[in-house]
RNA sequence: GCGCCUGUAGCUCAGGGGAUAGAGCAACGGAUUCCUAAUCCGUGUGCCGCAGGUUCGAAUCCUGCCAGGCGCACCA
């Protein structure tokens, strides 16, 4: 709670050559309870004073040790630590009162208001169907998507769809030479698909289709009526598709952008490239050399004319800063296109665009098989509707087994299921590669969205059962929380506002979801231990405040990864 | 060959200068006349990949090495 901090900064400021912004941030809480509830180091006070830290803060202990201030009840010296230890009462009754009285917006600031972010995330490659290997992507983004709005951002999430290139040219000629209509309108991602696996197979043997492919990807970009009457179907039938599984999640783009929303662009960088000189002829190739810039070469037009991929992310980046003037761009990328993401943006910086700086790649690993990566050209990829599919039906089958007799299970399975899925995804560091594995993603125990869920659900159950009164705030109820579970939840519960800063400082939504994994634990110790219904008088007022923060801290935090809170499961 | 990322308990992973390195899973034992046991409590395990260095202090920062992953001109 920052009233604490701001408190003891003061206070330490008072009798130390330091700004109380600077003691605050050296503020820490410690690893172990026993060692208080917010430590100040006193090491860095080891030279101006010439005194052992250990020392320092003792002294310090002494003089302050017949004080005690309104969030803090006593101060020990503890090594080289200055040990603070809450005054519960207090502590709990003003963390508790900021929960209750911010409600769904506790843990929100306004820190970025009046700025814009554009989040650039999912962009899955059209007519290639929705693997799991998509899905980081899509979570992760769209969690940095409702972080940086909870810290007053504007998001606008931006699904930059792969709608263009050379994959285009290759399904044309697959279409052309073995496309059955009635199997397209049956079932069209999966048999387009499958038209591209083929196209693959037959081109390791004859290697003539590449070229094939390449003619007609320049066909389509000179506005060949036939190529474009195909690019336009195929691109509709895959984000029909697309919009499913969107809807599924709960998940909406500000702008869908493809690829193919730059072609008109790509003329007008190229010029600006060679206007500022950065760029010279190459085999026949535009590139633009980075050598002393410790980068590889990009190109950017092909020898026949055609652009590339980075050529349209270039026309992207300069269009999103003139449409949306952002303080800050996000490119939720996989990390296999680190180097194409340092290149680009050297390149911005090369053609003299300040904002360069403000554009930033956040990498993910790969979900890899055990046996190796993921590939759609080989047709080893594992669908995310199907791996959808099995979660939402282990879920079902799971309540149908602990909870036979609730109202709505479907609306419970989905938020179970879908909760289950994205948490995976979302609670490791983003940056690991992830092995693929059906027993764990259909495993709803332990560290999981399934556990913070029922937490969840289980709070409301309690709250039903005591009545619409507990949603009455009162002070003195509140100050009677002092069993240790009580104060450990209360502790906990205090951190939510400073977990979403960092999460967006370091664009991790897993820090988030690991902390919901410690309320969840932290209520469920407090659960068996500390009757709710079964207590009387104030101190099941009290309690039933505690849950009820607690609960909203759940809910919060879901939130802001996307995953449902249910009331019952 | 060059560059980037990763290496922590049997497995999956937190911790990313600071106090005795923590969770989950798996194993074993216990808790339900009481708020949904998808829970809780207990038991055991660590050359924090290896070797140097910086520091009062290194799992954490730097250098080298090893292992795995990913990239490196006409794909995206």
């Amino acid at each position: 709670m920052q009233k604490l901090k701001e408190e003891i900064s003061l206070l330490l400021s008072s009798c130390l050559p330091l700004e109380p912004a600077v003691i605050e941030d050296l503020l820490e809480i410690p690893p172990d309870p026993n060692f208080g509830d917010l430590a100040f180091p006193c090491f860095t006070l080891a030279k101006t004073y010439k005194k052992a830290p250990a020392l320092i803060a003792d002294e310090l202990a002494a003089g302050l040790t017949a004080q005690k201030g309104v969030y803090w009840g006593r101060v020990t010296a503890g090594g080289p630590y200055l040990n603070f230890f809450i005054a519960p009462e207090a502590y709990g009754r003003e963390v508790l009162r900021e929960v209750w009285k911010e409600g769904e917006k506790y843990g929100h600031c306004a820190i970025g208001k009046g700025r814009n972010v554009t989040i650039d995330y999912s962009s899955p490659n059209i007519a290639k169907p929705f693997g799991i290997g998509h899905i980081r992507s899509t979570v992760i983004g769209h969690a940095l998507y409702l972080i940086f709005r909870a810290l007053g951002y504007s998001s606008i999430g931006v699904n930059h769809l792969g709608d263009w290139g050379t994959q285009f040219g290759k399904l044309i000629v697959a279409y052309k030479r073995w496309g059955d209509e009635d199997q397209l309108e049956a079932d069209p991602v999966d048999y387009l698909y499958r038209l591209y696996v083929k196209f693959h197979q037959c081109a390791e043997e004859d290697s003539s289709l590449e070229d094939e492919a390449r003619l007609w990807f320049k066909k389509l970009e000179e506005e060949n009526c036939e190529a474009v009457d195909y690019w336009n179907r195929f691109r509709r039938l895959s984000l029909e598709n697309y919009a499913l599984i969107y809807q599924l999640l709960g998940i909406e783009f500000e702008h869908y952008h493809g690829e193919s929303h730059y072609n008109k662009m790509l003329d007008d960088v190229i010029e600006l490239v060679l206007e500022k000189g950065i760029a010279e002829e190459s085999e026949g190739a535009l590139i633009v050399d980075l050598e002393p810039h410790g980068l590889p070469p990009v190109m950017l037009r092909k020898k026949d004319g055609a652009t590339l991929y980075i050529t349209r992310d270039l026309a992207a980046a300069i269009y999103r800063k003139n449409t949306f003037d952002f303080a800050l761009s996000l490119y939720v990328v996989g990390a296999e296109q680190t180097l194409h993401f340092q290149q680009l943006f050297k390149v911005l910086e090369l053609l003299g665009f300040k904002w360069a700086k403000d554009c930033v790649h956040v990498p993910f690993g790969l979900i890899r098989f055990k046996e190796g990566r993921m590939s759609t050209r080989a047709g080893k990829i594992v669908l995310l509707e199907e791996v959808l599919k099995r979660s939402i039906d282990m879920a079902r089958d799971i309540i149908e087994e602990k909870n036979p007799d609730l109202a709505d299970k479907e609306r419970a399975a989905l938020a179970v299921g879908l909760g289950a899925v994205r948490f995976g995804d979302l609670s490791n560091d983003r940056i690991k590669n992830i092995e693929f594995d059906w027993e764990k993603v259909l495993d709803f125990s332990g560290e999981t969205a399934a556990y913070i869920q029922y937490a969840h659900a289980r709070i409301c159950s309690i709250l039903r059962k005591a009545g619409p009164d507990c949603g009455n705030w009162n002070d003195q109820a509140a100050s009677l929380l002092i069993k240790e579970e009580e104060i450990m939840l209360i502790k906990t519960l205090a951190i939510l506002p400073e977990k979403i800063v960092a999460a967006a400082e370091v664009y991790r939504p897993s820090i988030i979801a690991r902390y919901l994994v410690d309320v969840a634990r932290e209520f469920n110790r407090f659960y068996h231990n500390c009757p709710v219904l079964s207590s009387t008088g104030e101190l099941q007022r009290g309690r039933l405040l505690l849950i009820g923060a607690t609960r909203q801290v759940i809910a919060n935090g879901l939130a802001l990864l996307g995953i449902e809170a249910p009331h019952e499961m």
